[in-house]
DNA sequence: TTGCTCCTCACGTCACGTGAGGTGGC
DNA sequence: TTGCTCCTCACGTCACGTGAGGTGGC
């Protein structure tokens, strides 16, 4: 026969955390003493620590109670669930901490250092600081929500540059910010980016991120916002390039 | 230029949690359009994806507050603890996941196949279920929170039981129970159960559980209380094996 | 007697979820 | 016009934590 508070220490909890049992029927109320207290036994404990393992183990304390008059079959079934989803959560964890850990790693917001390279590079090859800027955020985003195929489409991306005519589009996209919408060298820069696009990769569907991803409207939108030049090649180049959308 | 709802989802959260960010002052609100909406950039999701990575790690909101006006070798040593803390948190529920698959498997309440053979086998020896299921009790509590030596603890406790005459006073001890408090024969069971004791541990420190266990205490008190003459056994049996205490 | 533990409310907290009641965008 | 999204309160929820104010045990 032990107090409250002993059988708390030994199942590793508080004494508050055994009342809140108590009152939400997780744990049936032991008897009392002359005083009042109550007094548990080996089975009170036993139970407490099976309650205490699946709460760790994140069942909601509503589905422990429920658990209380289940069939054999039934707890069976649901301590496999647990397991799975526990297998689960763990995978989770492992993934969010190696996402931490190129968050405290790299030179810039944990990219690799070939692209922090590849983005120090730029100004020496004539893009403005806006540009550089925006090529930044665009592979921060694409390697945090994009791990395994951000490395290809950097690859891809960094290897057009060396191409002097595709690098000479990209300048002018750079430079077209600044440029009166109206401007027939937009719909020029237009044709001329179409045409090398279906030169690089075929008349079918273009490689890059999933349609779903967020990661192409965001740049671009953002992009877009700063000038109403480019929101117009953006206009023309959808149209051109994604005809169905 | 998104709005919430696009940045959630892209970052895997629902809009309210967006918005309690912007309350806790997390995530800098962003301009509103003509008609209020709030309209997010790429420099916005960046900042929610680190965000969530280390809410995800289970890092405190108000922590990761504190976070945004560190200095770079702070945020540095703080992304170390959080990600020590991490593995931490991991290695628990791996622990617990061992717990819950002894809670499925073994025939009784998750205890060895050999635990479970032992206890059925004890009433052929001439235990009475009283004493049984104090036994199973013991054994369930011992391998729940002392899983490393509750095997060991297990088989010096079965060896035991292979002599005759160290059987013969877990016989005697069961069948005192009953007795009249001050009877002779429970001064007399307590000397040869001292006597058999120190012959089989020698003069030190008995072997067994660490001292801040609950385990010994929970069984000894539920033993206890059932008996008076199991009271006063178990008095004399402390007084003479831990004279110290 | 003193410090520790126990008792029962009641309110607080953390990280959101969930309407309520209304407006804006496509 | 219709369904979807956005807005701001306000209250709810989950699993406890934290006093408040008092009594019991060693």
């Amino acid at each position: 026969m032990i107090t409250i508070g002993r059988l708390a220490r030994y199942a590793g909890v508080s004494v508050k955390t055994v009342r809140v049992y108590h009152a939400k029927g997780l744990l049936p109320e032991p008897e009392r003493d002359a005083s009042g207290y109550r007094r548990y036994t080996a089975a009170h404990a036993i139970d407490l620590l099976k309650i205490r393992t699946l709460a760790e183990a994140g069942v909601p304390l509503a589905r422990i109670k429920d658990l209380g008059d289940a069939t054999p079959e039934q707890v069976r079934e649901a301590l496999h669930d647990v397991d799975r989803e526990l297998t689960a959560h763990i995978r989770r964890l492992r993934e969010t901490q190696r996402r931490l850990r190129r968050l405290g790693s790299g030179p810039v917001h944990g990219l690799p250092t070939e692209v922090a390279r590849h983005l120090e590079h730029l100004p020496e090859l004539g893009f403005s600081a806006r540009w550089v800027a925006m090529e930044t955020d665009l592979w921060i985003l694409v390697y945090a929500t994009h791990p395994e195929q951000a490395a290809e489409s950097f690859r891809d991306q960094a290897q057009a540059l060396t191409d002097p005519a595709l690098r000479q589009l990209y300048l002018d996209y750079d430079r077209a910010h600044d440029l009166p919408p109206a401007d027939p060298a937009i719909d020029a820069l237009a044709g001329r980016i179409v045409t090398a696009t279906r030169q690089r990769y075929g008349p079918g569907p273009l490689p890059g991120l999933d349609a779903p991803s967020a990661v192409p409207a965001l740049i671009q939108s953002a992009v877009n916002a700063g000038s109403p030049a480019w929101r117009r090649l953006d206009g023309l180049l959808r149209a051109q390039l994604f005809p169905g959308r």
